[in-house]
DNA sequence: CTGTTTATACAGTTTTTTCTGTACAAAGTT
DNA sequence: AACTTTGTACAGAAAAAACTGTATAAACAG
């Protein structure tokens, strides 16, 4: 194995287990790995450069390069003279981890919060109804105290998402680790 | 609609939410499905009563009832004189997020860590032989300073894992919301 | 011990997701 | 204008994941 070897087989393995490990974001072991790939490399990159690099079609590049960039990990470059797009990595992961977050929760939040109050809601217009039974008054009262406890860790998640979004987090857990030094 | 079904209306709303939000825990709707009638229903449930309820095969109960244990999200309960094995829905989200974390997170951290410090490692050997070609010699190192990056965001990750795991977040981060009062 | 009940391993089927090739629209070039 | 290049929509193929039924092992009852 001559140098230029070893130096690729050191950059895949990372990058192969960055695509392995991209589940935890949501997204495929492919479309990680192109991640990793433009990670690497020092120029940003054509569809058709990914495409010869990853053997894969066109059409996938477009796509998998597109889910990579609404999750604000990849980004268009402009540059002078050039017609084709080309894309680089975000290098930053504390952000990306960050925008994640931010991306990806904070809809899900919204939509099982709004759910879980018209539920609430309903459930409550049971209890004041009087011709509702008295076994369903009881059920009801029970399903509207799992519905508050839902809601108040909804709120929770809610502040702790904006503790990421505004970097707020990034002042208990310092970037650079003091006590390694 | 009767009472009877305006409550189940209700929690089946509540219930098809979280289902489909469960993807952001990483496992699919049907799992997430399971996990929200446990958590509305205040008897632990067996195999065979999950079946019904759900209309799936009992083979899936068995195994979606496995992936929601490994996730602690959901627990084996004894009951004397019952064969059947019972399960009951973990009430407190706090906590599975954090578990969350901690159990698929910490994993992935120190498998991609150890791959880039073998890396990183193999690139500084190739810096110190003087037979490496210069122009490598200036790519290991690019590689060397991204791998660098990349393993300060895992040390920082790991941090942020036991800022979870200990409950130290909840410090900052209240479970009860004060603003509110 | 034998017979019964419960949970799960495993193979095969169904459903979903990922990937590709073709067709076409938008933008650039001559 | 006509011709070329580039990115993506869309339909179908390939691969992966989810689901089921049967078979079997483990636990229990009599």
């Amino acid at each position: 194995m001559n140098e230029k070897e070893q130096l690729e087989a050191a950059r895949d393995r990372v990058i192969e287990n960055i695509a392995k490990n991209m589940h935890l974001y949501g997204i495929s072991d492919s479309i990680g790995r192109m991640y990793g790939m433009l990670y690497f490399k020092n120029q940003p990159m054509t569809l058709d450069e990914m495409k010869e690099e990853l053997g894969m079609s066109k059409t996938s590049m477009s796509t998998s390069v597109r889910t990579l960039m609404d999750l604000k990990m990849v980004e268009k470059v402009w540059r002078k003279g050039e017609r084709k797009d080309l894309y680089k990595a975000e290098e930053d992961w504390h952000q990306t981890f960050v925008d994640q977050f931010t991306i990806r929760w904070r809809p899900s939040i919204s939509m099982n919060k709004a759910a879980m109050e018209k539920s609430k809601k309903e459930l409550q217009n049971m209890i004041i109804n009087e011709n509702t039974p008295e076994e369903i008054k009881k059920q009801a009262l029970d399903d509207i105290q799992k519905l508050t406890n839902a809601l108040d860790y909804y709120d929770w998640l809610n502040r702790l998402v904006t503790f990421f979004e505004t970097g707020e987090i990034f002042e208990y857990i310092k970037k650079e680790n003091q006590t390694k030094e």
